[in-house]
This record gives C-alpha cells, sequence and structure tokens, in this order.
DNA sequence: CAGCTTAGCTACATCGTTTTCGTGTTGATA
DNA sequence: TATCAACACGAAAACGATGTAGCTAAGCTG
C-alpha cells in the first residue's frame, strides 16, 4: 500500500522547497524549466494529485452540491438527480445525496449535517411533512448563512431562492382539455391533499379547463389523497380510496398527478370490468417506468425530470461562480412539459 | 447575511485563545466552569458549528463514502442507496453519488474525483464496461493507495476486496424448479452477456436445476441480450430479440435474469396471444415497481436492495474504523432472496 | 521560604495547499 | 564598480480545528 503523495514529500525527496513544487506543478513563470520538468516527471510518476479536502479550506469552496430529496427509490426524481450530476461533474462538481424520506426531521439534519463546509450549495425537493407544517426555519437559516439553495417541483413561494419548475396548472389543464376534446363527459382527478404544492396547482388547472369550456365543477370528482409518506407503503389504502371513487362516481375520463395514482386507478377500473381506454381514458402525470411498461401504457405528461435537474444544477453553480459584486436577482425556470400519448386515451 | 462563525472569531469576541474556545466546547477539564459556560453560551448564541472541512483535514477521514454506480434510475440500485444512506447517515456518515452510465471512463473519472481525499471508501457496483473491458487497474489502484472498496451484486472475483451479493446460483435454480414443479414442460431464459457475472451465474443456475432435474439443457432456449448501456434506451432492440426469440422457441416458463426482460417479454408474449399464466409462466429477478404494478403482478425474486445496501455500508465502515493493527480479511457478504408470488405462475 | 502541585490558560505545531513577499545570485548597464 | 533588473527559488502566512506542551499564579507542604 503506497500512501498518497504530498507537496511535502515530493519537496523533500527533491530538493526543493513546497512552494517550488506547487508552483512547478502549476506551471508558475517563476520556477526554471529544469526544476519545472524534474517536479513534473516526478509527481507523474508517483501520481500526485493535490488533496480536495485541503484545497477546500484554503479555497473555501469544496466544489460539491447537496442534493436533498424526499425518496430516491423514485423515477422522477433519480431522473433529477441523473439530470443534476451530468451537468455538475461537467462542471467539475460533485454530488452528495440526503433523504429525508418525506420527514421535516430528517430534512433539517441532513440540512446541517451538511452546512457545515461540507458543501457550497443546496438543491432540495421539499419533504411533505415540512410542506405539511409550514416550517421553513431551515432553510432561511441556511440561505442566511449565504449558502444557496435551488429549490425543484415542490417548492415553497415564501422563501426567496432560485426555483425549477413545470407549469403545473397550464398543463394540467392541457391534460383535462385533451380528455374533454376526447369525448369526456365526466372528468375526475386523482390529486394530494392541498399542502402539497404540484397536487394543489395541478386540481386548480383541472378545475381552469372544466371551467374554460363551461363544464360545471363537481367537487365529488376531485380526491384528495392524503399519503404524508412513501405511497408505496399504503398501497392497499390508495387502493381502497380509489375504489370508494369509483363506487361513487361514474368517470369516464380520469386526470392523476403521478403515475402511481394513475396505475392504481387503472387497476382498480380493470377489477370493476372498465376496458381502458374504451369506457375511461386515464392520463398520469410524470412520465416514469410504470407508465412506460403498464398495460395498457400511460398516456402522461413528461416532466422532463433530467432537464429540470440540468437546469437546477445550472442556477446553483452559476450563483456559486457569480463573483460580481452585486446579488443576482433570483430567478424562477419553468421547464416545458410534454404530453406523451400511449394507449389509455383516444385520439 | 451572518457569516459561520470560527474559532478564531469567538475567541477574540471573548478575549481568550483559540484553544481556550476549542476545549471549552468538548467540555476538557482544562477549562475553568466559568469560561465554559461563557463560551458555550456565545457559541449556542452564534449557532457554531466546528467546520466539516477543517477536521477532516485534520482527522485524515471525512466522514463520507463514495457510492458508484452504473444508473440511478433503475429501482435495485436506488433501494441499495436507500440501504446504504440509512446505515451511513447512523453512523454519521454522508454518501457521495457517482453515476458511470456503464462507461468504463466514467467510472475511471469518478473514482479518481473522489479519491483524492473526498471520501473514506467506496461501495461500487461495477459498469458493464469495465466487466467486458476485464481492465480493472483503476480499482486496484485505488486499494493500493489505502481506501478501501466493497463491492455489490456486480462484483469482481479478481479483486480482494469486500462483497456483498446474492446467491445468484442457487436463487436462480430455486426459481426454474419453482417453474418445473408448476408443470412447465419447456423452460427458457433471458440472460445478459457472459461478462455481467450476475447474468451468468444466474444462466447457471437455470441449467443447475434442469440438469438436476432430469432435462435436458437446449441451448436455444438460453437467450443472451446484448445490451452495453441503459436498456431502457433500446427497448425496440430487446422487444426484437425477444420476438425472434418466441418465434423459435415454444416455451411456457421463463425466467428473466432482470425485471423489464421479465416485462417485456410478458409484452411480447401478450401480442402473440399467449396468456400468462396459463399458456406461459414468468419468473424475473429483482422485485421493483414494474414487478409489483405490471398486469398480470410478476412472480419475481426479491434480491433486498435495502439490506445490501445497509450491509454493504456496514462492511465498509467497520474497515474504517477498525483500528487493529492487523487488516480484517475481506468478507463476502450473501443475502438472501426471496420468490415474491403474484400472478404470473402457477401454484 | 524554597519547592512542589495544580488549576487555568496560551503558544505552537499540524493537516496539505496556495500565494505573497522576500532574498540571493547573475548579468547587464551607467 | 556601484546599481538595477531579471531570474529562480524559499519562508511564512493563511484556511479552521485539535492537542500537546509550556507557562503563570496560587496554594500547600515540610
Amino acid at each position: 500500500m503506497k500512501q498518497k503523495p504530498t507537496l511535502k514529500v515530493i519537496a523533500k525527496e527533491l530538493d526543493v522547497s513546497v512552494s517550488t513544487v506547487s508552483k512547478a506543478l502549476r506551471d508558475s513563470k517563476e520556477i526554471g524549466e529544469e526544476t519545472k520538468n524534474k517536479v513534473k516527471a516526478f509527481a507523474k510518476l508517483y501520481n500526485y494529485r493535490p488533496n480536495n479536502i485541503a484545497l477546500s479550506l484554503k479555497n473555501k469552496k469544496t466544489k460539491t452540491l447537496g442534493v436533498i430529496i424526499p425518496e430516491i427509490v423514485h423515477h422522477f426524481f433519480t431522473t433529477v438527480i441523473s439530470g443534476i450530476e451530468h451537468y455538475a461533474n461537467d462542471k467539475g462538481y460533485n454530488v452528495i445525496v440526503g433523504l429525508s424520506n418525506e420527514s421535516f426531521k430528517k430534512e433539517v439534519i441532513n440540512l446541517e449535517m451538511l452546512a457545515n463546509g461540507s458543501i457550497d450549495g443546496f438543491i432540495i425537493s421539499v419533504a411533505k411533512e415540512t410542506l405539511s407544517a409550514k416550517d421553513y426555519h431551515h432553510l432561511s437559516e441556511t440561505i442566511d448563512q449565504g449558502i444557496p439553495i435551488v429549490m425543484f417541483d415542490r417548492v415553497i413561494d415564501e422563501i426567496e431562492c432560485d426555483k425549477v419548475i413545470v407549469d403545473d396548472v397550464k398543463t394540467s389543464e392541457k391534460a383535462v382539455q385533451k380528455l374533454i376534446n376526447s369525448n369526456c363527459k365526466c372528468i375526475g382527478i386523482i390529486s394530494t391533499k392541498d399542502y402539497v404544492s404540484v397536487g394543489r396547482l395541478r386540481t386548480e388547472g383541472y378545475i381552469n379547463a372544466l371551467k374554460s369550456n363551461g363544464i360545471k365543477v363537481n367537487h365529488n370528482l376531485i380526491l384528495k389523497i392524503d399519503d404524508k409518506f412513501n405511497s408505496d407503503d399504503n398501497l392497499e389504502f390508495l387502493e381502497e380510496q380509489i375504489h370508494n371513487y369509483f363506487e361513487t362516481n361514474e368517470v369516464d375520463g380520469l386526470f392523476a398527478v403521478n403515475e402511481l395514482y394513475a396505475i392504481t386507478a387503472m387497476k382498480v377500473a380493470r377489477l370493476k370490468g372498465l376496458s381502458i381506454p374504451n369506457d375511461l381514458q386515464v392520463i398520469g402525470f410524470t412520465d416514469g417506468v410504470l407508465s412506460k411498461h403498464a398495460y395498457p401504457p400511460l398516456t402522461t405528461i413528461s416532466q422532463h425530470g433530467f432537464e429540470m435537474g440540468e437546469e437546477a444544477a445550472k442556477l446553483l453553480i452559476d450563483r456559486l461562480e457569480n463573483t460580481n459584486e452585486e446579488e443576482e436577482p433570483f430567478k424562477t425556470t419553468v421547464v416545458k412539459t410534454e404530453i406523451i400519448d400511449r394507449e389509455t386515451t383516444k385520439l
């Protein structure tokens, strides 16, 4: 086992000073050609690489980004991480991932654990518990300490920072409009409780679409699921709620605010003997593996998670590397969406 | 924006020395009660937290783990990451994620980027390209430098390090045996090319099961998909290969080495008018979202990815924190598997 | 009262790097 | 020959924290 060489050992070995070695490796013109070559050759031979930690301490920047998400076993979030990684790596940044598991406490711990110099900035999608508790002090304090935050998907209006979102309202309008155009007479929505911003906004879009088509909004057709935690865990609960929903409503068009709700609704509908898309048309939100491989393949809205990730990383790194005296104003980037036509809708 | 206070500013503010502050905060008995209280109160007021980077430099350990995986938009890998995170966080470690995208070059870059002091050890699942090229110098060099590596799932026999695997051979035997017991007369397997260790081993298990039941092995029934990269990208290619396979083989039982192959095979079979599980029984490997939500829900083998992650983190952290003089011998942990009975098999 | 202990604090080195500010030597110039 | 620039390099500070060793004053003992 050979230890990583440091400037000091190279210096001693070649009988020059540490500063000379450092300068030679950085190709400073202060150092003579001969010495430079000697040092470089030696460094190459022993595979010298500057110690990142020492550099971080000196430069007061770590070149790593902290990403905090509610869960990682989740297609959308991992797609976003891919995008973040891609852009970040390209710019020489590393990505350190923290999981909140939708828990406020874990979110706070993660933030504190990383805010002690380990990272230069955060990219975060807020936990449901945080959203419902409306306790954002950890976020504002972090920003206060000069650590920039970029929020994506689940954002908080009250906090001033860069944000990357999708136009949930407009997108949902489009989806519901598509159902209307496909001759659906009774369109329902399966959404989340209102404290989840995306659920609220998508419901808003659903209502807008109905209204602008002169359709009266029937609040029984709006199902708001209360899944505080990982929804995969209480699948039966979800199925039961959807089952009850179908018992009391005769829908022929359904808009679900995520894949799982859509897939589960399809499953329940199938059990009731409904044929998709003949008896019931379905549109989901988020284009994940489930949608693509479902039977029948689900018509859904692609959020372009990869682009969201890239954009979030870009916003963050831009801010980190902005050397201007004046602070840049905060930006909110809206990533465009797209309806992926598959087989759960007609037309 | 208030900057993070350092020991130095606290010291100056309270007119004591830096060491006094440090010791007071660590509750050293060298410092008088009065001074301690004063310092602690001040530190609390200004929310002092020791700078992680400085600590890392001093202690020569970063308390972060580097995880390098082929892709992150993948249920199994994210489940493993969850397990790693869970155990690591518990022990006060952070997790930094690198993606190889199945590329040898990216794997090397990621390793080098992190091996410069940023992390204390690696947890890695090797890229397909690395496996097929059989070039492991980056791994052995890393270990040589004293940075421990734990491999999981896709491991390399030639490299000596801790490993976490599943008993692929035995597990596959069990799965195929189940098909035999369910009266399948012609059982096929969809696997990967042999350089992917898990594909090779699972094929081995398939062959073992047939042999031990006195069934002659027909090599036409063994389909080895060559997907060097993310298999989601060349879905048509996969479908085509499976389609051809079904054209030339009349199988009534199918074992697939991953979810996607299983689901895709089911889709192709359905197109051919086959009914599942009546005409064709299917068992997959890896219990992901696809299996659970497929139609019909897929009988599959759970690898317990979460436990694998926890175990990998445990092996790594144990080694890192082992203060004994002698090196511990390398361990290979075999995580148990389980067949999840769903609706693509009879019985 | 010399000598010793001890409480309570400070100085300093250290981790690995970069960077500023010297400093000594050479060769050229006035 | 004194002066000066250019060259090639070294010493030291700095980043933030920790720990060892050293120092001072007070209190005690014989």
